[in-house]
DNA sequence: TCTGGGGTCCTAGGACCC
DNA sequence: TCTGGGGTCCTAGGACCC
C-alpha cells in the first residue's frame, strides 16, 4: 500500500533580512533593508527588505536610494553573500535530514519530493526542522506538481502551509492576472492581454493555435499548460552544473571613452575566465552585455571561439565585441559571460531544458 | 525613483549548403 | 532570369527567475 506522492516547495521568509537580524538581535522588529554596499548614495538595488520595511512599500529590486527615501529610519545593511551561502547550506542540510529528495532552487528555496498521506503534517515537520537547525522561519507550498507547489507557497506566507492541486487550481488562481504565474512576467502578460487574455482561467481556455502563433511551438504550448497549472512532478536532486559564468558591474560613474570601456572589459573578462578555470572547464563562447546610460537599453553580443583555456583568447574575444559597441553612448553597466564546455565535452545545449522540468 | 548581479532558456532571421 | 524546399549553424536579442 504505497502513499501518495507530493511535491513540497519550501521558501524561507525574508531570508536575507532574517539572517541579518539573527546576528543582530537588536534589529528585531525594525525595518531592515539589505542591498548593495548599504549606501543609499550609490547605484544599487534592494536585495531583501524585512516585513516591517515592506509595509512602507519597499521590495526587492527597488533602487536603494528610493527605498531609503521611503523609509527614512530604516536600517540599511550591505549584502554579505558568504553569510547567506552558509545559512542556506544549513537550511538544505536540515531538509535532507528528513530523508527526502531535495532539489535546491536558490539560496532560500527548494522542492521536496515526498510520499505521504498527510502532506500538511510533513510540511509542519519540515518547518520545525529548519527552525530548530537555523532559527529561520519558512513557508511551504504543497502541490501535485512543481508549478502548483511553487505558486502555493505565496498563499502560505509567512510561516504557513498551503495546498494547491487540480481540485482547487481554478478556484484559487482562475480570476488572478496571468502575471501571477511562475514564468509569466510583464512582457508576456502584455502580449497575452493583446489577445484578450487577462486571467489565468482565460489563459487556460485559450485555443493552442492562438498561443503557438504568438509565442512559438514550445513556449506557446507551455503557457497553455501553465494556465491549467500543469507541470512536472519530477524532483531532481542531481548536483547543479553551471553552463557558464558571468561577471557584471554597474559603474558609479558612466564610462565615456573607448579606453575606459576596454579596460573594464579586460577586467570583467578576466574574472569570468577565472571562474571558469576554477570549474576546471574551457570557454567556447563569450558574451558581452551592455546597458547604455541615457535610456534603459540592453544589448548583448556573442562571438564564437574554439574551446579555449587561454585567458588571452577570452579577453581578446571580449575586446572584439567591445569594438562593436555604440561609440556615441555612455556605458553604465557592462557584463562579460563565458559559456563553458561541459566536463564530459558535451554541449550545454544538450542538457535538459529547465522548462521541460517544471 | 531610476533601475544589481548571478543565472537559464527560447525565438527570429540570416548565411550557407544540397 | 528567376528561383523550390529542406536542413543546419550562428548571431542577436528577449524574457524570466532568484
Amino acid at each position: 500500500m504505497s502513499e501518495t506522492p507530493w511535491v513540497l516547495h519550501v521558501d524561507l521568509d525574508q531570508f536575507i533580512a532574517a539572517v541579518e537580524v539573527l546576528r543582530r538581535p537588536e534589529l528585531v522588529g525594525l525595518p531592515v533593508i539589505v542591498g548593495g554596499r548599504g549606501d543609499p548614495a550609490e547605484r544599487a538595488v534592494v536585495s531583501t527588505a524585512s516585513y516591517e520595511a515592506r509595509r512602507y512599500g519597499v521590495g526587492s529590486g527597488m533602487p536603494l536610494r528610493l527605498a531609503a527615501r521611503k523609509v527614512p529610519d530604516a536600517v540599511l545593511l550591505p549584502v554579505d553573500a558568504p553569510a547567506y551561502t552558509a545559512a542556506s547550506e544549513q537550511v538544505m542540510a536540515s531538509l535532507r535530514s528528513l530523508g527526502v529528495v531535495v532539489e535546491v532552487l536558490g539560496w532560500d528555496e527548494a522542492f521536496l519530493g515526498i510520499e505521504s498521506d498527510d502532506p500538511e503534517a510533513f510540511a509542519r515537520r519540515a518547518q520545525a526542522a529548519v527552525l530548530k537547525s537555523t532559527r529561520l522561519h519558512c513557508s511551504v507550498g504543497i502541490g501535485d506538481n512543481k508549478v502548483r507547489a511553487k505558486i502555493a507557497t505565496d498563499f502560505g506566507k509567512p510561516r504557513g502551509v498551503f495546498r494547491l492541486t487540480a481540485d482547487n487550481w481554478f478556484e484559487v488562481m482562475g480570476e488572478l492576472p496571468t502575471i501571477e504565474l511562475w514564468g509569466v512576467g510583464s512582457k508576456v502578460s502584455q502580449r497575452l492581454a493583446k489577445h484578450g487574455i487577462d486571467t489565468v482561467r482565460q489563459l487556460a481556455d485559450t485555443d493552442e493555435p492562438v498561443l503557438v502563433g504568438e509565442f512559438g511551438p514550445r513556449m506557446g504550448l507551455w503557457y497553455g499548460q501553465l494556465g491549467r497549472g500543469m507541470g512536472s512532478t519530477v524532483v531532481d536532486d542531481s548536483p547543479w552544473i553551471a553552463r557558464g559564468h558571468s561577471r557584471e558591474t554597474t559603474y558609479q560613474r558612466n564610462l565615456t571613452t573607448p579606453e575606459e570601456v576596454a579596460a573594464a572589459v579586460r577586467e570583467l573578462a578576466s574574472q569570468a575566465f577565472d571562474d571558469t578555470v576554477a570549474d576546471g572547464r574551457s570557454v567556447f563562447r563569450v558574451t558581452l552585455k551592455v546597458r547604455y546610460a541615457p535610456f534603459f537599453t540592453s544589448t548583448k553580443a556573442k562571438k564564437l571561439a574554439a574551446p579555449t583555456t587561454d585567458r588571452g583568447d577570452v579577453i581578446a574575444a571580449a575586446l572584439a565585441l567591445a569594438g562593436r559597441l555604440d561609440p556615441e553612448r555612455e556605458v553604465r553597466l557592462l557584463g562579460v559571460r563565458a559559456e563553458m564546455v561541459m566536463p564530459d565535452g558535451g554541449d550545454p545545449a544538450e542538457r535538459t531544458p529547465i522548462r521541460g522540468r517544471l
